[in-house]
Parts: structure tokens; C-alpha cells; sequence
RNA sequence: CGGGGCGUGGCGCAGUAUGGUUAGCGCGCCUGCUUUGGGUGCAGGAGGUCCCCGGUUCGAGUCCGGGCGCCCCGACCA
């Protein structure tokens, strides 16, 4: 490709909206532009990196014996009515023209089993496993960091159909390789995590994350075991605490505490500290209130709470049910004197714990000297809490959990039954009964890996692609157009270079050397090859975006060599396994 | 949805407090010359509904009201 005849609009300057390094530099390079919060064109540098992790992901896909297919992006809304789906605030909604409501597909879960319900009624058709490449649409409330969170992306997503549960482990972990090699070959870094699966639903799901400072999401390591788990899923040990002595506690007493509703406004009303009281949460887990009690100083995390109920949805309680519940404004609520068929739940620190304050279930009052077990029926012991840097470790006894941040670049789930026993996807298993069919579904975003492997290699000078997704994998500098020696031997290596098969980008443009060092090494091409004065020798120089030190070779047998290199740099990326 | 910030040629910004010539600067763009191994120099030039609507005023980029858009933090996140 000559650049004179291509399309990168490079900016001097990032625009001022763009923050974290990968959306300036994706920017600045012209792979990307804007239209709207959330959406963005691919310019031709980003949708030749597209089209390399499309093919990357295809390529594995089908070493594992997926097959491909293309669902629209237009989706009938009672395909969602059917699970429940229809309602959720992300959907993009639109109605045709005889106002017969649709959606743009945001996840293809519910099409995909409408296929197969009406294709699969035999253990003998699986197992099966279909994956597409697609444009997905979420109206997200706060879409961020360029493509890392848009609302128009391009997403791989695929699902499975196997006849029973050990089936279903055996394909999991087929993709979980198979995903494993997507990445390696991506030149992506990634660790593996416990994830929480959301309003997804189903068994055991793991996410793929790419470690920067610029991840949304948080992700706790154990130092000592491999434990990973996103932060909003991670488990905590029971640390077994040893009740203290109620003997000489006083009798739990009502205090005035006029308008303190939160922790620290309590606190500093009597004067005491966090970790000495209790906070009594009210939420509801799939439609039933229930209480969580976790210390002062700490955070609920729902998931748990809704996990130790056996549950599959939870939300915080409306006010209006809170005061019914305890008779008291948002604000004051306490364990003590809760209807005794209101579940009550508390996080293993609690049971360490005695003489603590709590909410007293009356406007504009609290409870000191609270004993747990004399002043309200002990409570349901479980792991409630958020997990936090300097948190144990649920898996080495000595382990000690540190933060990370991280870009999940893909989930995996099992989802067992969940979609097909609500739209009836049954067969047929070879005793002649009728079964659900058992699913799995597996996500992966392509565009914003893209941003992810922006945020993985990039120096101050722009982007150091992986050879495997460089938009290209050599970059022909010609210094001086008006030199009609450089101008010959770098017109004859750009026909060199293709013949050997380099895909290469030949910057012939009228610009100095100056501007086309700087972009060369702004888009981030692996090998640039700078034909300069050094032709005067018959050579040319040939060196590497990542390191720089440059590199004499004989114009005559340079293509070959230059070739050489590409497949000495794509090996390194060829998975072990 | 809560908090903060922003909206002025393609990009980055100044001007807005205290309303007042023709709205300015750098980069980019066009023309000519110059230069040619890390965003060269000189000269000339083009390009603007100052986000939109309404109001105040002799006069609004600037003041007031309403709206829209965008970014960041949080909530949320399949």
C-alpha cells in the first residue's frame, strides 16, 4: 500500500476528550473517529487491525470445530419476552413500520436457541457449537475510554448445545484453550478470573483480562496460589472468629442520633469509629426482602448475599418497603426487632464481634451495647462482604489478596439450562427422554481489544503493534522523495517486499523524513524499513518499532531478509500448546 | 441517575470576570520559494451560524432562562 494513495489522518495533537492512551493514540493515528458518544468508525488503520483479531478468533474457533454463522442485528422484542429479557434499561429500541417493537441485538443468546429449538431435537446432533463476528449495540449509561466501552461494537460471540453436564465441562474447556490461544496470538497478556455472571445467569463463568491502569475493572490476586478473581465476585475465607464475652456488655440502649444516616455521620455524632458499628442492609433476593449485616467500615457485596440465598437476582429495597419493614426512615434500620420471618444475614466478622451500634429501626436513633445472639437471634453466618487489597487469600492459608486493574477482553460462561428450559429448546437423549438442552456461551470483545492491545503496547512515542495485529507488518520509509536513487531502490524493495509476500505500507508521501518517522512510529508497525542515504551504499536500514537500533542491510537481497523477520517476529506468537 | 468540567475554523487553545472596532494565536490546509535522516524556514492565502432556541440591551462569543451535545469520577455494566 503506497501512502500517498491511502487514508491515515494523523493528528499532531490528541483531541482533548480522550484520556486514557489507548483512545489517544487510536486517535491520534487515525484508526478511529468518533460520531457520537459511543460510536466510532474504524478508519482503515483500526479496521485492518479489526479484520487480523476477527481472523485470529475465526482461525481458533474452528481449529476447535466451531462452525460460523451471522444473526441479525434487528431482533424481534418477544424473543426476549421469552426470558425475561425485554425489559432491560440497555436495549436500543426502535418499532418497524406497523409498530411491531424491535431491539438491536445487544447479546444473541435468545436467537441463537431459536435456531436451534426449531433445528436440534437429537443427543445425536450434538455436540454443536456456532460463533459469529458482530456488530452489537448497548445503550450503556456511561460509555468510556473510546472503543474500550462504546455502544455500537464489534463483538465474537458463541454458544455451545451438548446433551449433559460433563459434555458441557468438555466444551468450556475447549473454548477456554482456544481463548487462551486467541489472546497469545494477539500478543495480549492475559490473566484468567472468577467472574460474576450477571443477569446472564448460569454456573461457572471465567473472564479474560488484560492488566492496565486504565481497566474498569478490579481484580484481586492471591500472592500465594493462582487466585484471581474479578473484585465483585472474589471470595473471602471465614476466618473463624471466636465470639467475645456478652458478660458485662450493658443492656443495649437507644441514643438519640438526629439526621446521621450514614456511617460516618453516625460516627462522628457518638463519637466512635467505624469498624464499631453494624450496618444492616435490606434487599431483595428474587422478589423476597432479606437483612445483611456487615461492619461499618465495610461494603456489601450483593452478589454474595443473593449466591448464599441460592438466588439468581438481587436489589437494594425500595425505600417505602424499608419503612414498612422496620417502621423507620431510610437510614436507621437494625437487626433488633425485625419481623421475625425476615432472613437475616451477617458476614463472618460480625460473629468477632459484640457490643457494636446498630440502627434501632425508629427515626433519628441508634443502639449501642448491641450483643448478636441476646438482643436479636443469631444470625445466618456467610462470606458477604466486597474483598479489598490486603484481604486473605479464600485459597492459602498465608495468602494475602493485591488489586489490579483490568480490561475484560472476554467472558466464558456455562450457562446449563437457563435459556433453553425457558423457550423450549428440548431433544431428545438416546433413552428417548425429553431434555433441555445443556448451553454455554462465549464473549469476546474484537474492538475493544483493539484498545486493549493498544493499552498493553505503547511507548511515548505512539503504538508497538504485535506483529500478529499490526495494521502492517513493515513500514517502507522513503526519506527523500526528490533523490532519484532513494526514490529507484525504494520503489524496487516496496515490489520486493510484496513479492515476498510482506503485507507493508510503502510511505512514498511529499512530506519530510521527520513527519514520516514520527507517524511511522506513532501507528506502531513492527519492522520500519528507512530508505535513505544510505542507498548511496547499496543498503538500507532495517530496524524494530519496539527497540530501535537499527540495522545495515544489502538492497539487493533486503526483501528476503525483511521477510525473514516477519516470520521470526510472528513466530513468538505461536501458541505452545 | 448523582458529582465535576467543557462546547469558539479540521486539531489544540485564548478571548467571557467588567457586553462595544473587522473574533485572535499555534498546528494543519492551499500557492510560491526554501529545506530533505526525527513534525524545516520565509512570504502570501483560504477557512467561523463563537452548540441551539429564546430573552435583556442601542449593541451579546461575553449577561439571563431553557435545551442539546461531549468528557471525567461515582452508581450501573450480559
Amino acid at each position: 500500500m503506497r501512502a500517498s494513495h491511502y487514508f491515515m489522518p494523523t493528528l499532531r495533537e490528541a483531541p482533548a476528550e480522550a484520556e486514557l492512551p489507548s483512545h489517544r493514540l487510536l486517535l491520534r493515528g487515525g484508526f478511529i473517529r468518533k460520531v457520537a458518544a459511543g460510536v466510532y468508525t474504524y478508519l482503515p488503520l483500526g479496521w485492518r487491525v479489526i479484520r487480523k483479531v476477527e481472523q485470529i478468533v475465526r482461525e481458533e474457533t474452528d481449529r476447535i470445530g466451531g462452525v460460523e454463522l451471522f444473526m441479525p442485528a434487528l431482533v424481534p422484542q418477544e424473543l426476549l419476552d421469552e426470558t425475561g429479557r425485554s425489559g432491560l434499561d440497555i436495549l436500543f429500541r426502535l418499532k418497524d413500520r406497523h409498530q411491531r417493537p424491535f431491539t438491536l441485538g445487544f447479546t444473541h443468546e435468545e436467537i441463537i436457541t431459536d435456531i436451534v429449538r426449531h433445528t436440534v431435537s437429537s443427543y445425536r446432533q450434538m455436540p454443536l457449537l456456532l460463533y459469529q463476528i458482530q456488530t452489537k449495540f448497548r445503550d450503556e449509561p456511561r460509555p468510556r475510554g473510546g472503543v474500550i466501552r462504546a455502544r455500537e461494537f464489534i463483538m465474537y460471540d458463541a454458544y455451545s448445545f451438548d446433551t449433559d453436564a460433563d459434555a458441557l465441562e468438555t466444551m468450556y474447556q475447549k473454548l477456554r484453550v482456544a481463548y487462551v490461544r486467541m489472546f497469545q496470538r494477539m500478543g495480549l497478556p492475559t490473566l484468567i478470573v472468577d467472574a460474576e455472571a450477571g443477569a446472564i445467569g448460569g454456573g461457572s463463568n471465567e473472564e479474560f483480562m488484560i492488566i492496565a491502569p486504565g481497566g474498569e475493572d478490579r481484580v484481586l490476586q492471591c500472592d500465594r496460589s493462582g487466585y484471581a478473581a474479578n473484585a465483585e465476585r472474589c471470595e473471602l475465607p471465614d476466618p473463624q472468629l471466636t465470639p467475645p464475652p456478652i458478660e458485662g456488655v450493658p443492656p443495649a440502649e437507644q441514643v438519640a442520633t438526629p439526621n446521621a444516616r450514614t456511617v460516618e455521620e453516625v460516627c462522628a455524632f457518638l463519637n466512635t469509629t467505624p469498624d464499631r458499628l453494624v450496618k444492616t442492609l435490606l434487599m431483595r433476593v428474587d422478589g423476597k426482602p432479606v437483612a445483611a449485616l456487615v461492619r461499618g467500615d465495610r461494603e456489601l457485596n450483593p452478589y454474595k448475599l443473593m449466591h448464599a440465598l441460592g438466588g439468581e437476582s438481587v436489589e437494594m429495597l425500595d425505600a417505602e418497603t424499608i419503612q414498612q419493614l422496620t417502621g423507620a426512615p431510610v437510614g436507621f434500620a437494625g437487626p433488633v426487632g425485625l419481623p421475625p420471618d425476615l432472613p437475616v444475614y451477617a458476614d463472618y466478622e460480625i460473629r468477632g464481634l459484640q457490643d457494636f451500634i446498630t440502627g434501632a429501626n425508629a427515626a433519628d436513633a441508634h443502639l449501642i451495647h448491641v450483643c448478636w445472639g441476646r438482643d436479636f437471634p443469631e444470625p445466618l453466618w456467610a462470606d458477604l462482604r466486597v474483598a479489598q487489597a490486603g484481604d486473605p487469600s479464600p485459597r492459602h492459608p498465608e495468602g494475602v489478596l493485591r488489586e489490579v486493574r483490568g480490561i475484560e477482553v472476554g467472558h466464558i460462561f456455562q450457562l446449563g439450562v437457563k435459556y433453553s428450559q425457558a423457550m423450549g429448546a428440548l431433544f431428545t437423549d438416546a433413552a428417548g427422554n425429553q431434555k433441555p438442552i445443556i448451553m454455554g456461551c462465549y464473549g469476546l470483545g474484537v474492538s475493544r481489544c483493539l484498545a486493549a492491545i493498544v493499552e498493553a503496547h505503547h511507548d511515548e512515542d505512539g503504538i508497538r503493534f504485535p506483529i500478529t495485529v499490526a495494521p502492517f507488518e513493515a513500514i517502507l520509509i522513503l526519506v527523500n522523495p526528490e533523490d532519484h536513487d532513494q526514490r529507484a531502490a525504494a520503489e524496487q524493495l516496496y515490489e520486493a517486499l510484496q513479492a515476498h509476500g510482506v503485507e507493508v505500507l510503502y510511505d512514498d508521501r511529499d512530506e519530510r523524513s521527520g513527519v514520516k518517522f514520527k507517524d511511522a512510529d506513532l501507528i506502531g508497525v513492527p519492522i520500519q524499513v528507512v530508505v535513505g542515504r544510505t542507498v548511496k551504499d547499496g543498503q538500507v536500514e532495517v530496524r524494530l518499532r519496539a527497540d530501535k537500533t537499527p540495522e545495515k542491510l544489502p538492497l539487493t537481497d533486503a526483501a528476503a531478509q525483511i521477510a525473514a523477520r516477519v516470520r521470526a517476529l510472528k513466530a513468538a506468537y505461536q501458541p505452545s500448546n
